[in-house]
DNA sequence: GGCAACTTGTCAAGGTTTTGTATAGTTATT
DNA sequence: AATAACTATACAAAACCTTGACAAGTTGCC
């Protein structure tokens, strides 16, 4: 979706079911959209805008003042805009500071308690203050943590685990879609082990590296080697991430050099996961590069090896 | 499609509907196209002219203004996009319309293709003009089908399946985040079967459901039945959808009165998904509201028995 | 309840930009 | 010679712009 100021005021008129009059009361009185415009002065909309008017029109529509309505748009596309590039590429961590443990538990205990709205306000309340990077590491990472721990010690039902993992699931997806928009190098594949259909540390990793504008090829959960070989000729990848959490789908990544073709080192192959981090012997089973024992270390790896 | 200079003005003018003195303004204003000349000055279009021409036709026909339709012809050829020259690949709709066939056919292509810019790019022009809504019904969920054909086929490999289903899903969970402020009501549970992967129809059915300001609680993949009874205990849902692809986890679903607790009719049960179409006897095994055939009827359904 | 203040969609007036088409005189092509 | 195309200028319709106003609805306060 593009910002080019590209289209007059009539479609988006039509195709909003806006009155022209109306986009003109909002600008001057919210001044939103911003239109562009020509060397003559005619509004130029970009495919965004009429996408954020879409948007808002809807919210009108279903009982929302407009004001709140451009305001609430505002504050979701902050949410987006979070990541800061500065002169020297990116910053990885803007310094606002961390986020408390008692934000991170009482997420926690919102979703424990299927109390939905009360994890939304307080995930809203904390990206006010802190970036979607920030968060991923130090909320969202946790957060998935301590549900899996309480599962497996049988505090917390399926059904909670489920919902729960699904929810932060959901914003970690929504956070690597809305990254900046990705150079134009190969992308970095994404996948999980084969049998492994634990995700979230290889969608935090996602999120990682979309938001400093890496082009991400996700695969998802259990990836059969096998099936790898003629992807990677095709994409030609920069690197590939492969990410055990279980002992089990982390022995099968031992075979990856059969099946991933290298030429001179490329693609750059690493890996990394919870399955290492319990069982250490099995990193030396792994040939590559061991990314360690923490997403924040993978990430530093990571930076590592795309910088050659 | 060549370069050549071959094609007098008349031709041109009535190839296109576009008249020569209209021809003659839009090379003295803004340069396009720049025919060539014969030796005593008169002009001659190539092929690649008269589809540009036939192109910015159809743009300013839907409401573009024409320097700006020249604008975007000269940005795309120069970002080197693809220039359909026959069908209406980039033409405008009105947001009441249907994306067409050949929007939904070109995703198709991009995701496996592997090119997730061209996929962004397309959905982006197709969100300017289609809600979420639309777009979920009549392109992501064809695609979603295809793909699964597709590799039933052995036409795709498991990583662009992966590649393709991933992206699609990531833009479903991102409409069912963003949707509007829900109601103040119990939440609608939607849940795969045991066993059951495949969460394409059931985020549909989030997506569709959150747009309607449903408040929904999402269990996705692999649901053992017998988890479900504490939790609907705990939440007491307004409605349980189940869904299940394959016959093996339709099957499963036939148990679910023995888990999942009912007082006079609520929660109510709904189900649906392949699994039923394919084999409709299964449809009668399972207690509770068949959604019907697609996800519209399943829509429609839902509305009906949710206005109880 | 009643009244003031604010919000918000729509309209009108008067001016500018954009764009298709017409006219006139000239030149090329067949 | 007849037809088609060229350039240049002109003009009018359509589309937009800004400013200001106002009615209908909503909110807040007494």
């Amino acid at each position: 979706m593009t910002e080019e100021p590209l289209y007059n005021i009539g479609v988006v008129s039509r195709t909003t079911g806006i009155l022209s009059a109306t986009l003109h009361a909002w600008e001057r009185r919210y001044g939103f959209p911003m239109a562009a415009r020509t060397s003559g002065g005619h509004r130029l909309y970009s495919e965004k805008d009429i996408a954020r008017l879409r948007w808002v029109k809807s919210q009108v529509d279903s009982g929302l003042a407009v004001s709140r309505a451009i305001a609430a748009a505002r504050s979701i596309e902050a949410e987006g805009r979070m990541f800061l590039p500065t002169e020297k590429g990116y910053a990885l961590q803007p310094a606002t500071g961390v986020p408390t443990d008692s934000q991170q538990s009482s997420l926690f205990q919102a979703l424990t308690q299927h109390d939905l709205a009360a994890a939304d306000r307080l995930l809203g309340e904390m990206l006010a203050f802190h970036s979607p990077e920030e968060l991923t590491l130090n909320v969202i990472g946790p957060a998935l943590n301590q549900i899996g721990d309480a599962w497996e010690q049988g505090q917390l039902s399926i059904a909670t685990e489920h919902l729960a993992s699904n929810y932060l699931r959901q914003r970690l997806l929504m956070w690597m879609v809305t990254g900046p928009s990705p150079r134009r190098v190969n992308p970095i594949l994404l996948a999980c082990a084969p049998g492994e259909w634990h995700e979230g540390s290889l969608l935090m990793l996602g999120v990682l590296l979309r938001r400093q504008a890496w082009p991400v090829a996700y695969l998802g959960q259990n990836m059969p080697l096998k099936e790898l070989s003629q992807f990677i000729q095709d994409i030609q990848p920069t690197a590939v991430i492969l990410v055990a959490m279980r002992p089990e789908s982390a022995r099968k990544l031992a075979e990856w050099p059969h099946w991933i073709p290298q030429i001179g080192g490329r693609p750059m192959v690493a890996f990394g996961g919870r399955a290492f981090v319990i069982q250490p012997e099995l990193q030396s089973l792994v040939p590559g590069n061991y990314l360690g024992d923490t997403i924040t270390e993978g990430m530093g790896r990571m930076k590592q090896l795309l910088e050659q």
